[in-house]
DNA sequence: CTGAAAGCGCTAACAA
DNA sequence: TTGTTAGCGCTTTCAG
């Protein structure tokens, strides 16, 4: 009894109509006298009637909703990332009419998506065991912001590996040459994907990657600052250091400043994520921004297609990124000042 | 069809006893032998049945699912509050066996919580109309972080009178007198309890509150900027400052430092929030915890009472919040290095 | 311990 | 345009 206890049988009643009439003004089906559909409005309103919901959909046959799994412990899933997912999730659902069930999970254990035509996976680091179980169940899932190859899964992810490309596109026309970075997770497509990009477009530019150059973090400032410490110590320093979060790239800011090193003056620097310390940073960050939100969007645009039968092949996109100059990348060429 | 197509009838036949019974072990009824009880399982397992959750919950007619209100343009409820939120909704709807619905909203129109017994509204500030609509249609609701006297709704808030109380006893601890606070919006209960906290607390020691020591900001860094640069400019300059969000708060610092006053030597910053920002920013704010997570959990679990039907009353409550000392206040009798 | 049968509240043919 | 009549898939008395 989701509604109160009106019945759709009492607002019938009290239109001086049948059911069927009343669950045709309910559903907006046009063929409705006037008259008869103002009465049963007029009788909805007064009886507070609330159609169950759980009767309709039984009835109806049809099931827009997707459950939304998101880990509980976020990670390197970043709290304003959530926000901005739910924002492109709510929209979207909103704008197709789905509901959305929240599940939050530690990751052990399977979502309860009973209700659930479709589950929505953000982030599906540490929640692979889930995943498996939905596809074995064959439940239309989809995964967002992580690009999985080689699973039969619709995905929607951010191209990471052309936002790196980007970075150092954008630190070679300021002069960089020796340029490192500090990668994220390798075991996550994100992560990989960040450092190929740095590797792909070193080498098509005939830049030597030094193998100090590439330092192996997780995303959190804890891991870079020792590894910012190690590389900047290094006789043969890097003059830029691209790091796979916004974190550890002002982990490196901080460390580089402990060292006596001027940034960007002495060392350029660029993060990943466009979060809220990028602006709050010791020195604004120069970093890539995230479709987060239209990434979500998609998302449940294609579950939605895919429950609604269109395909059954998974879907799985791509979507590009933004370089925001902020003040932590310098000119080599530039007098320190 | 939430469920692939298998129904419980051809389990039933799998399993060769009567759907009764594979719905008996479907809900755990301890009345089932033991043989037949594994037959249905295997069969459950093999046909990858998936009881349809409509059809279980009309049948059963009871419905254990919330509607989760949050604002899709989240201002002073930042998003890693919103994490914090989620992270408590979650667990107890875990444990507590409630299903989420996530509603995703602007503030305009009604939440779709059709299917819905009960409403938890995290952060009602610009959902009044919303939760009108919820209350007039007695539909059960809860508002997590907004303390609502007067309005017969169950709310569960943050101490924030008390946390306040805290911060300028603790000031005062370290030799403050002259304390002026920033305050936030004061259209929302939240900003008005900080600053009765502050008031109540200055007054209870005597310390005089001079006109300019009240600024009236919205939380945000931008709203704080000008507010901290004439309260500082000011010849009765204060030593202390507690703002009623930590953006304030590091907004606050950054001035007094462009002004070239020193924190904490010359001026001691409180923030309230302990968002992220509160470890990254120029000087580490000391700043006020608060029970975000625990204040959902909470929520969900008196909510959850009342949609078991205990009682009707609305229950108001208020948690704790705790101090977090890190480097952004100083004794005043300290010799400034 | 088990099954037959009667709904839960609503929608959707099908006739009228 | 409207109402009648079957169900949707499951739970739950109530006998057995």
């Amino acid at each position: 009894m989701s509604a109160g206890k009106t019945r759709i049988a009492e607002v019938a009643r009290a239109a001086k109509v049948s059911t069927t009439t009343v669950s045709r003004v309910l559903n907006n089906v046009p063929t409705v006298d006037e008259a008869n559909r103002r009465r049963v409005l007029a009788a909805i309103k007064r009886l507070r009637y609330r159609p169950n919901a759980n009767a309709q959909r039984l009835a109806a046959g049809r099931n827009n909703t997707m459950a939304l799994v998101i880990p509980r412990f976020a990670d390197m899933f970043r709290s304003f990332h959530v926000m901005e997912m739910l924002k492109g999730v709510g929209t979207a659902a909103d704008r197709l009419h789905v509901d959305l069930l929240l599940h939050v999970t530690d990751g052990r254990g399977f979502p309860n998506v009973g209700a659930a035509a479709g589950i929505l996976f953000a982030d599906i680091d540490g929640n692979e065991e889930q995943l498996d179980w939905a596809l074995q169940q064959g439940i239309p899932s989809i995964v967002m912001y992580q690009f999985l190859e080689d699973l039969p899964v619709s995905c929607v992810a951010v191209d990471n590996r052309a936002a790196v490309e980007n970075v150092v596109a954008y630190l070679v026309k300021l002069g960089h040459r020796e340029i490192a970075t500090i990668t994220g997770h390798l075991r996550t497509s994100i992560g990989i994907e960040r450092l190929d990009g740095y590797l792909k477009a070193m080498q098509a530019r005939q830049l030597e990657v030094k193998p100090h150059y590439v330092q192996h973090g997780d995303y959190t400032g804890a891991s870079a600052r020792p590894l910012a410490k190690r590389l900047l110590a290094h006789e043969d320093r890097p003059t830029a250091v691209v790091a796979a979060s916004d974190e550890m790239a002002v982990a490196v800011i901080d460390t580089a400043m402990e060292m006596g090193l001027r940034v960007p003056e002495d060392l350029s620097v660029v993060g990943f994520d466009d979060s809220p310390i990028a602006k709050f940073s010791k020195v604004p960050l120069t970093t890539v921004w995230q479709p987060m939100s239209d990434v979500a969007e998609r998302s449940v645009e294609i579950l939605r297609g895919r429950l609604s039968g269109s395909s059954r092949r998974p879907v799985k996109e791509r979507l590009g990124t933004r370089l925001v100059e902020r003040q932590s990348c310098r000119q080599t060429w530039l007098d320190p000042s």
